[in-house]
DNA sequence: CGCGTTTGACCGGCGC
DNA sequence: GCGCCGGTCAAACGCG
């Protein structure tokens, strides 16, 4: 009945996030169901006569149902993080990879680009790589690390050859070089700000998909970001939109970050043809982090908003 | 002319 | 100790 097509709209609201449910089947459904039945019961329609009551009742459903959503978000993180946790496990009691290098002269790098990719293959250009993969990539070098690194994937155009990664700080070039495992050569970068700010970033292409740029970071930068200071005016769908990966990723220990600049979604709200799905994969940050930024990317997505909007209007329609 | 990039040379670490 | 290799330096170059 009618009632059934409330809960059916928010049980879509609920759950419907394709991506996550692909990813994690043991998402638990006991959970689901239960949030699904008490928003249904609390969706019951009351017999009030002032509109404004109703909105105010509605909006504090609304309010629960986003509360619900990221709780939900979260179990899914830590889901997530488990299953990682289980593959990294049986990659290391299955460390063929580790073997394929002809000679393990060299210290990390060969084997850091052996790693990445697979994890960029492994999730679609999606970042996915994890600090274990970091810890586990540069166990040769079992030192304390010196300087706290993270790795962004940048997806770019293929035929782009600049190896320019925008991430709302400003860099100077001083070197390149084409290194041994990879033919692509690799620019060094220091932070413009240098000397006082210590920070430099090493971009290649990897070698599995040459449309990937790998932007490795060191250290971290300490001062503020100047896209933010200056760019406040313009729309600079680069700056901003990158200030946030660099930001989050770099204030973490090993986190690997994921920039996708081809695909544009088409529910994003501009015409910019780069479009950035930061994923900042740090096991204390990713429940915050992501919550966030799924929670802000629900209230951002139109087909979220029609789909509540429908929600609504059926209520009320059916609430006169 | 100043600033940023390019590029060959140089340095130091690591494996043999 | 030697050679390989990644990382850095700095002079040359180009651009606005």
């Amino acid at each position: 009945m009618d009632c059934s097509s409330w809960i059916n709209t928010s049980l879509d609201l609920n759950i419907n996030p394709h991506h996550h449910r692909v990813h994690h089947e043991e998402v638990p459904k006991k959970q689901v169901e239960s949030n699904v039945f008490s928003l249904g019961l609390s969706m019951v329609p009351l017999k009030e006569e002032s509109n404004t009551d109703y909105l105010e009742e509605e909006l504090k459903r609304v309010t629960a149902e986003n509360k619900k959503l990221a709780e939900m978000l979260s179990v899914v993180c830590e889901n997530y993080n488990t299953l990682r946790n289980h593959l990294m496990e049986y990659m290391k009691k299955n460390p063929e990879k580790e073997l394929s290098p002809s000679s393990k002269k060299r210290k990390s790098e060969s084997s850091n680009n052996n790693c990445d990719p697979m994890a960029l293959a492994s999730n679609n250009g999606n970042s996915e790589s994890s600090s274990t993969d970091e810890e586990s990539c540069k166990k040769p070098r079992e030192e304390t690390i010196k300087a706290k690194t993270s790795r962004v994937y940048v997806r770019t155009e293929a035929s782009d050859t600049s190896l320019i990664v925008k991430d709302g700080y400003q860099w100077r070039k001083y070197g390149q070089k084409v290194t041994r495992d990879n033919p692509s050569p690799r620019a060094y970068f220091k932070c413009s700000f240098a000397p006082s700010c210590p920070v430099k970033k090493k971009v290649q292409r990897s070698v599995e998909d040459q449309s990937v740029l790998v932007a490795t970071y060191e250290g971290e930068h300490n001062h503020p970001l100047p896209s933010q200071m200056e760019a406040t005016s313009g729309p600079n769908r680069c700056m901003t939109i990158g200030s946030v990966p660099c930001s989050a990723s770099i204030s973490s220990s090993a986190p690997t970050v994921t920039l996708d600049l081809t695909k544009s979604k088409p529910s994003n709200n501009n015409d910019s043809k780069i479009t950035t799905k930061p994923k900042v994969d740090s096991p204390e940050q990713v429940p915050n982090v992501l919550v966030e930024q799924m929670a802000s990317s629900l209230t951002k997505d139109p087909n979220f908003r029609a789909a509540l909007v429908a929600a609504l209007s059926g209520r009320l329609m059916h609430n006169n």
